[in-house]
DNA sequence: ATATTTGTTAACCATATGGTTAAACTAAAT
DNA sequence: ATTTAGTTTAACCATATGGTTAACAAATAT
């Protein structure tokens, strides 16, 4: 029996496909550019992933699948919420940087289809916001920080990281900046964000 | 001569193709779901707008039209940065609240096309960040607040007004809550974020 | 060696889709 | 009443698109 390569021409279309419905999303994105881009046979998408639904699903599993670590670094470490916040800040635009496409391409297929967060949630591995809140109680509680709910805190760290990425092009416009001044702007942000939350939440 | 009815029919269409781009987005827009949802013959859209770009840039100029002003109100009003910053919270996310679509769509479609912003930035009434970044300036100078650049609070405040709204399904699915704990967390930040962005800024 | 399974391609198919056309309809102007 | 110009519809068209098929090539098992 000759043994699948799945390797080779499985992981390119993978790559292939990830190029392409990250630019175009789901509807925008076309089969037949994702096989010129792995530059194979339209057919051999089907042959690996049956349909175009299937793929799109291999791409935003994988996607997700790398930013949920990213979250639980700051959900479940032991350190203090301080130092949660600047690792978690400096950490995650660095990532981001590299990945500039992940969380629009996340958000946006989301909000398309909101159902697809529930099959999420079942995995282990999904963010979990508990430990966090607890963390934050105890600090307020011992004075260190000032009253906030786990949960607001929360939205306002993701808020802070995320944003600049997703609305990127809004953020050049309004700001009036280029590339360039964008990506320094990105830059200073790794330790800006962190002083503007501590500053906001020290007692 | 009879005498056109732009009023009736072209403006039908427009709010039928509000809805439709509003949750598909350019790419998953159908013309014949927008003639269905208008209830009228799919020729009657080109009859008015001539193609489906020009039609989703009646619904996308009308979106961004909507959402400018708000932006300029804290921009280009008299009061304090507190104030500023207070009203623009609770004003923003009311509005938002009535058009929870406005902020996902804009960011979505102009990911898609980021020259679609270039257009825009000709036109008046485009939200201009000077004279807010003099008055943080002004306000650093006496002592009110702390050195933070206008960009970075500009950002900010964008951040945590608009990224509750762009990421529902994601906070939804991370916090653990429905529909109705999400409503209740979003009116709880009309007060919440102002309160945090104070916190951090003030001196 | 050869049968069998797996990988790959070109050609094809049914349907969806944006857009057009020509004719019918409506209502005001003459 | 008839002309005239805007409005509306059903039918149509060309193309794009996701998906399939059948034949062929390559690798593996017997």
């Amino acid at each position: 029996m000759a043994q699948k390569k799945d390797t080779n021409t499985e992981h390119i279309i993978l790559k292939a496909a990830k190029r392409v419905f990250q630019n175009k999303g789901m509807d925008g994105a076309r089969m037949q550019e994702i096989a010129d881009e792995a530059k194979i046979n339209k057919a051999m998408l089907h042959y690996y992933y049956r349909s175009k639904q299937l793929l799109f699903e291999a791409v935003f599993n994988n996607a997700f699948m790398l930013l949920a670590p990213q979250l639980n670094a700051i959900l479940n470490d032991e350190s203090s919420v301080e130092e949660k916040i600047r690792n978690f800040t400096t950490n995650y635009i660095s990532f981001i940087s590299k990945h500039p496409y992940l969380p629009t391409f996340i958000i946006q297929e989301l909000n398309r289809n909101p159902d697809f967060v529930l099959k999420m949630k079942d995995k282990k591995g999904f963010p979990n916001i508990e430990k966090f809140k607890k963390e934050i109680n105890v600090e307020i509680q011992k004075g260190i920080l000032k009253p906030i709910k786990g949960e607001q805190l929360f939205i306002n760290i993701m808020a802070l990281n995320i944003f600049p990425f997703v609305a990127a092009p809004l953020i050049k416009a309004f700001v009036n900046i280029d590339d360039k001044g964008y990506k320094q702007l990105v830059e200073d942000r790794k330790t800006e964000v962190a002083d503007f939350i501590i500053n906001s939440i020290k007692a």
